[in-house]
DNA sequence: CGGTATCCAGCCAGATACTG
DNA sequence: CAGTATCTGGCTGGATACCG
């Protein structure tokens, strides 16, 4: 390759666009989180509302429907009175969250190089900023 | 465990943050898509902006500054007339794309189970749902 | 209890004109 | 060529009232 006329063009077939999908999927602020709390075993609607810090109960159900629908937590109706709701993960997701287990491996692994990249590029970009 | 009142308090402290963190690093509509074309080597602005399909300049320049801060690009002006700047993934980013291609990986392996997933949610789901 | 419906603020992202 | 500045619309997400 001569190192500068190479084709950068972006597609469907591009290996970017499977890893945006599945991204996409747990991405939002509060995906991860649900997910992490229904690892541990089923877990009702209240419980989440009440364990994940600052989750509006709008944005709960919006998350849980999201990800039922894409096969990651079962939702189960007790119908009993009061009504009771669990979610619970499927196999899908327990073996997606050991896979985002490595991304957090290589957080750690480069957290101060990622501190150190913040630094360098606040330094040179603040307001008395060298030439 | 009794299954049934345990502490799903999401925190600091919790698995779920660093996954979050090291997600919004990459996530956006754009950012996998320029890591992926500036992993084949260094590539100028134009260039990710022509391969890149629909982005514009603006949001081209952001994540590329975003990336950067990140450490996960490094950015080189030549002093030249025009000017002329390339973009390099660092050894850090190379290194996180080979992580995402475990969850390309994950993607594959149960496009089926979420495909069907979909489509039993919309089923159920749909104006003409049973009941 | 477990949601849905509604309203609203803020941010994100697109288009585009301008600049060094 | 490689950006920055500005405007603007739309989506996202928070608060809350209501419903089965």
């Amino acid at each position: 390759m001569s190192r500068g006329h190479m084709d950068v063009t972006v597609q469907a077939d591009n290996p970017a666009c499977p890893v945006s999908e599945v991204l996409d999927r747990v991405a939002g602020k509060w995906a991860i989180g649900i997910l992490v709390a229904a690892a541990k075993g089923p877990v009702r609607f209240s419980e989440l509302e009440r364990g994940i810090e600052g989750i509006s109960r709008r944005m709960l159900t919006l998350n849980l429907r999201k990800l039922e629908r894409e096969g990651l937590l079962v939702r189960t109706v007790y119908p009993t009175v009061p009504p009771r709701v669990e979610y619970e993960c499927t196999e899908m997701a327990l073996e997606l969250y050991e896979t985002l287990l490595s991304l957090v491996d290589w957080a750690k692994r480069h957290s101060g190089d990622i501190a150190r990249a913040h630094a360098v590029y606040d330094a040179a970009h603040s307001p008395t900023a060298p030439a």
